[in-house]
DNA sequence: ATTTAGCACTCGTTATGAAAGAGTGCTAAC
DNA sequence: GTTAGCACTCTTTCATAACGAGTGCTAAAT
């Protein structure tokens, strides 16, 4: 099942021709391109052959042909090169970090931002999986007798806040012991870990130290033990009604409803291995997504994943300046944020 | 220009009609429905007065007759009962207030699901102006020798948090005094006057017990003076997309566009006053919503306004049904967060 | 003076067929 | 192995006709 170089030339040329013009290839077009020397009957000859090993198929019996995704897998697998970026593309990417504003999520939310201004797809990006941060600080404020809101602050400067309740005989004085002894004892543990650690290296103190240990304890550990959301940001979500493969209704319907749901395409690009992944049209596992490819790549600080950047486009889309753009991205994104939070 | 009793019936039937089957009526249908006691033929000269007067038109010459904006606003402002909620809508609304988590932000957001999901269209609700919430507590928790997170708590529980930077010069023990003048002098205080108010009732203080007052002072009034951002829930942003009208992918488009901008739609919604509001069509000033109707009410604690809860449909859109609960949300929104937060 | 029946007319929708155009597969010649 | 040539297929476009829903107008009925 190897492909003769000639094959592979013109494997090549369908793909990139089509995802330039979302047009069926016809053997006569092809042999009017430069790269081409020999004449459409020989095409037609190897697009047969092309057709039967299944990287191309035709649209109806007498159109021409357009990749399949096994076609397109190929061309990702073995005949791209990612596009370098272009000088005011560059500028564009840093301009994310350009203002002094060091909050994580805005700078991960405006590069979803960005990320889809550049491809004209629509860009997801996962936040920063916060349960793996740690704990900076904890502070308790009281709103009224039954009611206060623990915060939580992490080491990346991420702030996660909770309403709880309870009885109104707990003594404000014991609250702020608690508040204290956790601080003193919990300072860089992990979030996900919060809870275990409370029992483990606190209890017995807090014990000693406080009245209404029971009913505070229960109160603090649930309210510590809700997951911290992992957040999504989309950008151009919108972008895909753009692209000629969605003139039908139907698709967009389905489409727009699996991005409005968020939770299907997070889980989708939650579970992707560091550095770059490529997933075309039906390797989604989900209908909705049969016309789509989903590009990610991953962002960390140091050796440790952070989170997920990812695009989705038709099909169709233009892989190497995706992948790109991504590489680029990402590994920026996980420089400048290495350099913030790792040597504190 | 006034209608007679059998124009207006002629008129009301008409618009409920269209409502009902998106469907041009014609005489003929109308002449068999039981309310009907006349002939298609007096219809048809009926029609042709009302279509005259500007009440109804015709999509081309042999169709049936749609209403217009005008017969919309008539059949809005004289002929419209707003409908009541069933037992299962009612408590389908009263879920949002039955899990005992009293974040303001997360009622609203549930409320904005909850009512696209009834009326199956588009509904946008417009956070609570945090600007005028009072503050409860200000907390600053250091990151590392030059930045540090503000955090501002509001009576209604609210948080804000913004990260500011100061040169390392600066001794923590000054920001720990700092945050306490704060918070003797300026609890209470609504968000939007923090920033006056320490100029007029703190500056003194301050400068007298902090070294580092000139720095610490331009950052802080620089952190607080960022406006407090009034968020925007959407729920059902891609219900639109059933509507019939919307067959045409030109008009998604456009509308889609509108809506993911968030900005626009926020301000057509914003500016309107206390109680029950319709936008009908153009009444909008928005080509993008030159088929759409836009219905808002506000909710309050007290008697002070506190944000806007409104529906986006087709111009064709169960006026009766949607004006029926946003009625009963906004008034049972209100009575919940005024028990919660007015006597505090 | 209203109301209604009747009818010619308009326009959108649907079905049908013809013509054009793009592209293929196959055969035979190079 | 490559290419020219040609018949064939299928989509797209356009014109045409038939049908149906609905109107406006006239004249008769109430």
């Amino acid at each position: 099942m190897l492909l003769t170089d000639r094959q592979v030339l013109i494997l090549q040329v369908i793909v990139d021709d089509f995802i330039r013009t979302a047009q069926p290839v016809g053997s006569r077009s092809l042999s009017k391109k430069e790269e081409i020397l020999f004449s459409s009957a020989t095409i037609r000859n190897e697009m047969a052959d092309l057709e039967e090993l299944g990287f191309i198929e035709k649209t109806h019996t007498s159109s021409g042909r357009v990749p399949s995704e096994k076609g397109y897998r190929y061309y990702v697998d073995h005949l791209l090169l990612p596009q370098k970026l272009d000088r005011s593309e560059i500028q564009t990417v840093r301009s994310i970090f350009a203002e002094q504003i060091y909050e994580l999520e805005k700078i991960v939310q405006k590069s979803a931002k960005i990320l889809s201004e550049l491809t004209s797809y629509t860009s997801i990006v996962l936040g920063p999986a916060v349960n793996d941060n740690k704990l900076k600080k904890i502070q308790i404020v009281p709103l009224n007798q039954d009611t206060a809101i623990a915060i939580i602050v992490t080491d990346t400067g991420h702030v996660e806040n909770r309403m709880f309740h309870f009885p109104a005989s707990v003594d404000p004085s014991d609250v702020e012991k608690m508040v204290n002894i956790l601080n003193e004892r919990l300072s860089g543990i992990p979030l996900v870990h919060l809870n275990a650690s409370i029992y483990k290296e606190v209890a017995a103190i807090l014990r000693q130290h406080i009245k209404s240990y029971d009913v505070l304890m229960g109160s603090i550990t649930e309210t510590l033990s809700i997951p911290a959301s992992e957040k999504v940001f989309f950008g151009g979500k919108t972008n895909m009604l753009n692209q000629p493969e969605f003139n039908d209704i139907d698709k967009i319907r389905s489409l727009m409803a699996m991005i409005e749901q968020e939770d299907g395409i997070s889980q989708l690009i939650r579970k992707n291995p560091k550095g770059i992944n490529v997933k075309i049209g039906r390797e989604n596992n989900n209908s909705a997504m049969d016309n789509c490819s989903l590009i990610t790549a991953t962002y960390s600080i140091g050796d440790e994943k952070l989170g997920t950047i990812a695009v989705l486009g038709p099909t169709r889309m233009e892989y190497s300046r995706v992948i790109g753009l991504l590489d680029f991205i990402s590994a920026d994104l996980s420089k400048v944020l290495t350099n913030l939070y790792q040597n504190k």
